[in-house]
DNA sequence: AAGCTCCATGGTAACGTTCCCATGGATCGA
DNA sequence: TCGATCCATGGGAACGTTACCATGGAGCTT
C-alpha cells in the first residue's frame, strides 16, 4: 500500500542499472558460461535492487512456449477430479509449469469453449477428460494433449491415463473370496456408460480364472448415486439371494446408499450385509461403519498425465494407453466368514 | 492426427488471404465500426478459412493484460476450497478470464513460491487465502489481489470476502433455540485459531442478545478433525451436562466424529444427542442421521472474490471487507424438543 | 611480429498484437 | 469548381524477450 512507480521493471532497466547491454543481462539470466565474473556479479545486484522478474509473456510469445498447461475435467467439485488435479498441479510446479483449470460439467459446449481459451491462451498442452463424441475435431485442437478417465476409452488410439479397472475388480473379487463371499451380488450403473461394461467384463475374466460360474452372481442396476444405491439395495433385499450376503458396488456413492438401505431394512453391515465400494471418495471414510473400497489413484493419474504431455511436447511421446492400479483401502464394511474366522469381522477405521 | 502444418495462423496470414492490411483486420476483430462491408466480410471468411485464433501472449504482452488470474488456496482437495474454486472459475469465464490454480498446503514458502509464478505469469491479479504471517511483501506483490477467507482478518485494512461467522452463529443459535436447545454445549477449535474467537465471540454476543447467561454454556476443545471431535465428544458424555442434550460443533469434521462417539457410547442421534455442524462438507449429507449443519458460501466466495478483483483491476477498487451469509442445512441430526413438538423429530435426509 | 583463435560483449531482428498517424478518395457546402 | 470534412485503409512503432551475428581485444602459435 505504500510505493507508487507499480511499474515493472524490464530486462532494459536491469542491464541500464548494471551498466551493461540487455543482451549480457540475458545472458547471466540464461545461467551462459561465457560472463566475466564482473558483469555477472553487477548483473545479478541490479536484478534484486529493481526486484527484476522475467516476462513469461514475452518468453512465450519469442519462444513459442507458454509455460501454461491447461487442465478440462468435468467438476474441480468432485473429490475425484480435484484429486487429479492436485496432481496435476504438484507435478506441473516441478517443471516450473502453471495450470489452467477449467470444468466442463460433462457439457461439450463448456468443453469446446474452454478448449477455444486454452488454444488463444497458448497453452503448450492439455490434459482432457474428453466429454464430446464426435473428437473430428481432434487435430483441430491444434495442441498437444493427453486424454484422461475412463470416457479416454471411446479413443482407442490416443495416448490417455486412466485406472486400470481390471486389476481393481481383480482386487475386489480376490479380497471379497478370501472373506468367505464366493459370490457377491454386484451393484452396476446404467447399461448406457461404458464403465459398466468394462466392470462386468473384469468380473466375468476373474470368474473364468477362478472356475466360478459369473451367471450365478446376482446383478442389481442402479444410477451412480446415494439414493440409487439405497433403492437397488432395497430390491436385492426384497428378493431371493443365494451365496453369501456381500454387495460389490461399482460406486461409492451407490455404496454409501445401499449402506443407508441395510439399516432401514433393520440389518446390520457388515454383520448381515458386507459392502465393497469402488472409488475411494473421503466420505466413505465417516460412513458407519467405515466404507471399504478400491480407491482410484487419482492423484497418479494427474501426475502421469502431465509427464506424458511434456514427453509429447518435447518430442518423444509415449504412445498406447497406460492404465494405473488402484488400491485397496479397508474400513469395516467387509465381515469375514471365512472358515478361518468366523466369528472375526474386518477390522477398520 | 491427419494434418501437418500445425503453424499456427497469424493475424497477418489472416490479412493476406483477405488481401487486405492487418491493421483492417485487426480493426475488425475489434469490432469497429469503420469497416467497409465488403472488407469485413472477406476479413471474416479468412478467419474461419485459416482457423484463426487470437494469440492471447501477444494482445497481453501489448496491452499489458495477460487475461489471468491466479487463485492460491491451501489445497483443491479440500471440499470447501474446491467450491471457492469453481465460483471463482465460472465467474472468471464469463469474462473470457483464465484462472491458474495453486495449492499452498498452508505452507508460506511454497505460497511464496506459487506467488512468483503468478507475477511471472503477469496474470492480472490474484485471489489469495493468505498463510504467511508477515505480509511486508503485501505490496511487493506487484500485483492486485484479494484475500479470501478466515485467515484474511489478521489484515484487517486488505480488501477480502470471507464468509458471515456472525451471521452464522445466530442463525445455528436460533435454530437450537427453536427446537428447544436453548443452552447447547459449544464444540471448538484449538485456542490458537482465529476462528475459534471469531466463533466464541459471536455466541456470545448472541447470548447477550437473547438474555442468556453465556457461563452456562459448556466449552469442549478439540482440534478440528473427525477423531478430535470424536473424543471431544466422548468427554463430554463422560462429564456432568446440564441442560439440553445439543452440541453446536464448530466444523463438520468434528461434527462427523461427535457422531461416532455418540454410537460408540450406545446413544442415538438425535433422540439422545443432537448435533449441529458447521462447514457444509459434503460428507455430511452421508452420514447416519444426515448431519444438519451451516452451509459456508463457498461458491459465493469464489465468485464475489472475482468481481471484486475485476472491479479492482478496473480502477474503482471496492474497500472493506465483505462477508457473506451462511445457510442452514437441515439434514436430521437435530431433534424437536420443543414444548411445541414433544415428540417430532426434525426431518431431514 | 603477424596471423590465428577464443571469449566477452553489444547491436539488431523477430515473435503477434494494437494503436497512432498518414494518405487518398469521396462527399459536401459555398 | 475548389477547399474542407469524413471515412476506409495502410504503414510503422512499440510491448519484453531471445537468438543470431558482428566486433574488438587478449592470448596463443609459428
Amino acid at each position: 500500500m505504500k510505493n507508487g512507480p507499480r511499474q515493472r521493471a524490464t530486462i532494459i532497466d536491469v542491464a541500464e542499472r548494471a551498466g551493461v547491454s540487455k543482451s549480457t543481462v540475458a545472458r547471466v539470466l540464461a545461467g551462459s558460461s561465457n560472463i566475466s565474473d564482473e558483469a555477472r556479479d553487477r548483473v545479478l545486484r541490479a536484478v534484486s535492487a529493481t526486484g527484476y522478474e522475467r516476462n513469461h509473456l514475452a518468453v512465450g510469445m519469442r519462444s513459442g512456449r507458454s509455460g501454461l498447461l491447461g487442465l478440462v475435467i468435468p467438476d474441480i467439485t468432485n473429490p475425484f477430479w480435484a484429486e487429479v488435479a492436485r496432481g496435476a498441479q504438484d507435478r506441473a510446479a516441478k517443471d516450473d509449469i502453471s495450470l489452467l483449470v477449467f470444468s466442463s460439467d460433462w457439457d461439450a459446449g463448456k468443453e469446446a469453449t474452454h478448449l477455444r481459451a486454452l488454444r488463444r491462451a497458448r497453452v503448450d498442452g492439455a490434459i482432457i477428460n474428453p466429454v464430446a463424441d464426435n473428437f473430428d475435431d481432434l487435430d483441430r485442437f491444434g495442441l498437444p494433449f493427453v486424454f484422461i478417465g475412463s470416457s479416454a476409452e471411446r479413443f482407442p488410439d490416443t495416448l490417455s491415463v486412466g485406472s486400470d479397472i481390471a486389476q481393481a475388480v481383480r482386487l475386489g473379487m480376490d479380497i471379497l473370496l478370501q472373506r468367505g463371499h464366493p459370490a457377491p451380488a454386484l451393484m452396476l450403473g446404467p447399461r448406457s456408460r461404458l464403465a459398466r461394461a468394462r466392470f462386468l467384463r473384469a468380473v466375468h475374466e476373474h470368474c473364468v480364472a477362478r472356475d466360478v460360474d459369473p451367471e450365478i452372481l446376482l446383478v442389481e442396476e442402479s444410477d451412480y448415486t446415494v439414493e440409487g444405491g439405497r433403492r437397488a439395495m432395497g430390491r436385492l433385499l426384497a428378493g431371493t439371494w443365494r451365496g453369501s450376503r456381500a454387495v460389490f458396488v461399482a460406486n461409492d456413492l451407490m455404496a454409501l446408499g445401499a449402506m443407508i438401505a441395510v439399516r432401514e431394512a433393520g440389518l446390520r453391515c457388515p454383520e448381515d450385509i458386507s459392502i465393497l465400494g469402488f472409488d475411494g471418495i473421503p466420505a466413505g471414510a465417516f460412513s458407519w461403519p467405515g466404507l471399504t473400497t478400491i480407491e482410484k489413484p487419482g492423484r497418479q493419474i494427474g501426475v502421469r498425465a502431465v509427464e506424458c504431455l511434456l514427453a509429447q511436447i518435447a518430442g518423444r511421446p509415449e504412445h498406447g494407453r497406460i492404465f494405473l492400479p488402484c488400491r485397496l483401502v479397508e474400513r469395516g464394511s467387509l465381515a469375514d466368514v471365512s472358515a478361518s474366522a468366523p466369528i472375526r469381522v474386518a477390522a477398520g477405521r
